[in-house]
DNA sequence: AATATAATATAGCTATTGCTATAATTAAGG
DNA sequence: CCTTAATTATAGCAATAGCTATATTATATT
């Protein structure tokens, strides 16, 4: 399977098919509201993982966020099935809560190590990687992947040694 | 300047120094308080060299949202003196939203341009660069440029045919 | 066991982003 | 000019995501 030439490829009018851009956006804020499930959700398989407890406090101070902030949000993924409150003791993971801590963090890491790879500083991998993981589709983390295993990173070097 | 071989760098721990992490997580609600300007403002710029007018019934359609949430969202674009209004004439741009326009265009096209040389399908590329463009930094965005300026897309082709 | 400390809960507020239903206004066509 | 159709405005509602201040409760220490 060989790419046509970028030269060939019709550049993209500023303005796309009426029904694929309001399709578009519909998708990217769907992806929005999925957004601070799989930060919590993530961040409390991760405080677990290192310290065997997940407490408002940590995860409030993980995110940047007040107590209270952290309590309602905490409530909602209860509603939600994703963790369980143990009194005093923090929360813990449902089977679903893993799972979509495991998705997220794999997503994670891919975009991380790509950003990497391309020879981002790690202040701005640690930022964008933030962000950027949940808007990225299974195609693209596909293509992510393959610039990794493929060996991007020598092709920079060689770019970057002219 | 030679990038160390991606094999010793040492991988990433699941936490992060939490300073740096909740600094993340800050940026990124910045990040997200801008989403909507950014989208808005370029949508108006691209229907108005189109077709001369932006209406709120186009931008609705184009958002896939309704008319009144338009109508609310350009009154605060108004209050941010990014547009003005002319009476059932549609929208246009001040000086300062044409400024914003024109860094999110950018943004947005060399983000589509890097997706698609990564091989990434078009309908992906759509949807996945009206998410990311919004969670690009600088230094990402210059390394993207450069993957693209550089011929990352001869890079996937000999990549792809082993 | 009493107390101090840490953790959580709750109340009450604000801003944002969406919706539906309906009213009001302007622009266009006859 | 008058009417109709298109466009915009407005009212009222809901969900989400944040905040501060304060109360409550559990844990830990003496
Ligand atoms: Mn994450
Ligand atoms: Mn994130
Ligand atoms: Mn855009
Ligand atoms: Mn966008």
């Amino acid at each position: 399977m060989i790419l046509k030439s970028p030269r060939t490829v019709k550049s993209s009018q500023s303005l796309p098919d009426p029904t694929a851009q309001s399709e578009s956006f519909r998708a990217n804020r769907e992806a929005r509201r999925k957004v601070l499930v799989e930060d919590y959700v993530e961040l409390i398989s991760d405080l677990l993982e290192e310290s065997q407890e997940a407490r408002q406090v940590d995860i409030a101070a993980r995110l940047g966020v007040s107590q209270p902030t952290v309590a309602k949000m905490l409530a909602r993924l209860v509603a939600d099935g994703f963790v369980v409150q143990k009194p005093y003791r923090g929360v813990f993971l449902t089977e679903a809560g893993q799972k979509v801590a495991e998705e997220a963090r794999a997503r994670h890491r891919i975009v991380e190590a790509f950003l990497r790879a391309l020879g981002v500083s790690e202040e701005s991998v640690l930022v964008d990687a933030e962000g950027i993981e949940h808007y990225v589709g299974d195609e693209t983390l596909a293509a992510f992947k393959r610039a990794i295993d493929g060996g991007l990173h020598d092709f920079i070097n060689r770019l970057v040694t002219r």
